[in-house]
DNA sequence: GCCAACGTTGGC
DNA sequence: GCCAACGTTGGC
């Protein structure tokens, strides 16, 4: 099983609004990176979910992937901010996957997370990181569950 | 292929 | 609202 973090603007669609829908097809990844991780979440994998944009920052809870990589129906829907007229709809650009609520944790802020020693190589806390899909390792993700358990 | 301009992300 | 970081675009 693989472990990943993915952002979401709480103001847009939070760790409540996960556990209120049950779940949720996550549109709107225009990186490729990002998109790329994507492609590589199997179903089961366990994702910390994030509050970005917000304030504070931080963990809000845990969720899983319930669907696989398929094409994001907002890139061929002209009514959304995500369209891409530049995406073939034979051979679509982007891709979603839909995740599903596993546990609350208690909230960790950005600050709180960048004392965690074993958090010192995530990506998450790179200077200038943005990216919005991140893989985890095992012990990340460990941390992370323990720390939000407390 | 280089690189300047521009747009977006996201913390503060 | 500001701004650092960095990805994308487009002229050449």
């Amino acid at each position: 099983m693989a472990y990943w973090l993915m952002k979401s603007e709480p103001d847009v669609f939070g760790y409540d609004d996960l556990v209120r829908v049950k779940r949720e097809g996550w549109d709107g990844i225009r990186n490729y990176q990002a998109r790329n991780f994507l492609r590589e979440m199997r179903k089961g994998d366990q994702v910390i979910f994030y509050h970005s944009n917000a304030t504070p920052p931080g963990v809000a809870g845990v969720a899983k992937i319930v669907k696989e990589a398929e094409p994001d129906p907002t890139q061929f829907d002209p009514s959304t901010k995500y369209y891409d007229e530049g995406s073939n709809p034979a051979d679509p650009r982007w891709d979603w996957v839909t995740v599903a609520p596993v546990k609350r944790l208690r909230f960790i802020p950005l600050d709180e997370l960048r004392t965690m020693p074993e958090l010192v190589d995530c990506r998450l806390l790179a200077r200038g990181n943005r990216l919005s899909v991140i893989p985890l390792t095992d012990a990340e993700f460990a941390a992370i569950v323990a720390r939000g358990a407390r």
